[in-house]
DNA sequence: GTCTATATAGCGATAGAC
DNA sequence: GTCTATCGCTATATAGAC
C-alpha cells in the first residue's frame, strides 16, 4: 500500500448493517471523484463534496475522518475498479497492449475519470501534496509493467528493436497522459485510442 | 492574445520612471510563477508571492489588480522570453526538431518552469479556470506549427510515412507533456531531452 | 448516523493614511 | 508606491445535541 491513508472502515461490524452504509460511501466517493476532477484536490472542497450527496459537511466527515483520506479512498476504489478492466500481468504481450487501446477507449467514455488523474497527478507533482507518493510508486509500477511487456515483445520477436524497453516503457506512459490533457482541453479534436494505437503500430512495426 | 487580461501596464508615462518599477514587476513575476508553479494557481497564495518578494499584499495589487492579472502577466512573461529561445517557424524543419529537443534539455535546468506549465495545463482544463482559453489555444498553435513542420519533412522526403502530419503533431506534443509529468515525480529516472530525441528519430527512419 | 453550531484559519480585495 | 486595517467570504475540522 502507499504512504496515503486510506481511510477504509474497519472490518469489524456484522454485515448485515453495512448495506447501506456501504451505498453511501460509494455515493460520496462518486460525488468526490466528480469535485476533484473538476480543479484538483486542493480546489474542491468538502462542502461541494457533501451538497452533492445531500449531506452535511459533518455527516460527511463521520464517514471519513479527514479531506485526504477521502482522496485515498477515492484512489483506492478506482484502482479496485481498473485493476479488473485492465488486466496488465498476462501472458500474452500483444493482448496487453491491446488492452491499453481498449483503456483508452474505454477512458473516452468517462472523463471524469481522466480529469482526475490528469489534475491529480499534475498537482501531486509537489512533494507535499497528500496523493505524492501515490502518484510516484503509481507511475514506477506502470512503467515495471510496461517494460516486462515490451520485453516479452523483444523476447517473442514482435518489435523493432528501434527502443530499448525502458525507453518504450516511458513514451507509452508519456504519451497516453500527454494525450489525455489535449483531450481534455479539446475532446473533439483528438482520438485518444487511435493515436495510441497508431503509435504502438510503429513501436511495433506492424499492425497492433 | 488571449482572452486573458494581460495586467501589462498602460504605456503612457515618461521612460526613467520605470527602471525602478519594472524591476519590481519582473522581481514579482519571478516570485508568482515559483508560488504557481507549486500547486498551481488556485493553490498558490498572493499573500505568499508578496512575503517572497518583500511586499504586502495591497503593494502587491498596485502593480496587478488582481490574481488572475498576475496570472495572465506572468504566462505573457515567459511567452516573451520561450519565444526568443525556440524558433519554430524557421524554413529547416530539421532544425525546428533539433530546437524542441534543445528546449527540452534547457527546460531540465528550470524546474519551476516545467511545474508551472504541467500544473496549470491541467488545472486549465476546467473551462472556468482563469487559464482556460490561454491553454487552448496555445496548445492549437502548438500543434499547427508542429504539424507545419512535419509536413515539410513529408514533402522533402525526410520523413517515414508511417503517420499522417497531425498525428505526428499530437504525438510530440503529448510526448513532451507526458515526460516532463513523469521527469516532475522522478527527475533521476527519465531524461526528457534523450526520449524526445529517440521519438523523433524514430519518427523520421534515422538519426536526428 | 446525521445534524447545528462553532472554532480557527486563510483567502482576495478595498479604503484610506503616509 | 507602499503601508495598515479591515471587510466578506470560504475553508477544514471539532463538539455536542438528537
Amino acid at each position: 500500500m502507499t504512504s496515503v491513508k486510506t481511510g477504509n472502515k474497519p472490518q469489524g461490524k456484522p454485515r448485515g448493517a453495512y448495506a447501506k452504509t456501504g451505498m453511501k460511501r460509494v455515493a460520496i466517493l462518486d460525488a468526490a471523484l466528480a469535485v476533484f476532477a473538476n480543479g484538483g484536490y486542493r480546489a474542491g472542497s468538502l462542502r461541494e463534496v457533501a451538497a452533492q450527496v445531500g449531506m452535511s459537511e459533518a455527516g460527511l466527515l463521520h464517514h471519513f475522518p479527514n479531506k485526504s483520506a477521502l482522496l485515498a479512498a477515492v484512489l483506492s476504489h478506482r484502482d479496485d475498479l481498473s485493476a479488473t478492466l485492465v488486466p496488465m500481468d498476462g501472458d500474452d504481450p500483444i493482448e496487453t497492449l491491446r488492452g491499453l487501446v481498449a483503456l483508452a477507449r474505454y477512458n473516452a467514455s468517462v472523463p471524469g475519470v481522466v480529469a482526475l488523474y490528469c489534475t491529480l497527478s499534475a498537482e501531486a507533482t509537489s512533494p507535499d501534496h497528500p496523493a505524492h507518493d501515490y502518484f510516484v510508486e503509481r507511475y514506477e509500477g506502470t512503467r515495471g509493467r510496461l517494460e516486462r511487456t515490451f520485453g516479452l515483445l523483444v523476447s517473442a520477436g514482435r518489435v523493432r528493436a528501434d527502443f530499448p524497453t525502458t525507453s518504450a516503457a516511458f513514451m507509452t506512459l508519456a504519451l497516453m497522459d500527454g494525450l489525455q490533457v489535449q483531450w481534455l482541453l479539446a475532446p473533439e479534436s483528438v482520438d485518444m485510442a487511435d493515436e495510441l494505437h497508431a503509435f504502438l503500430s510503429g513501436l511495433l512495426g506492424q499492425e497492433l
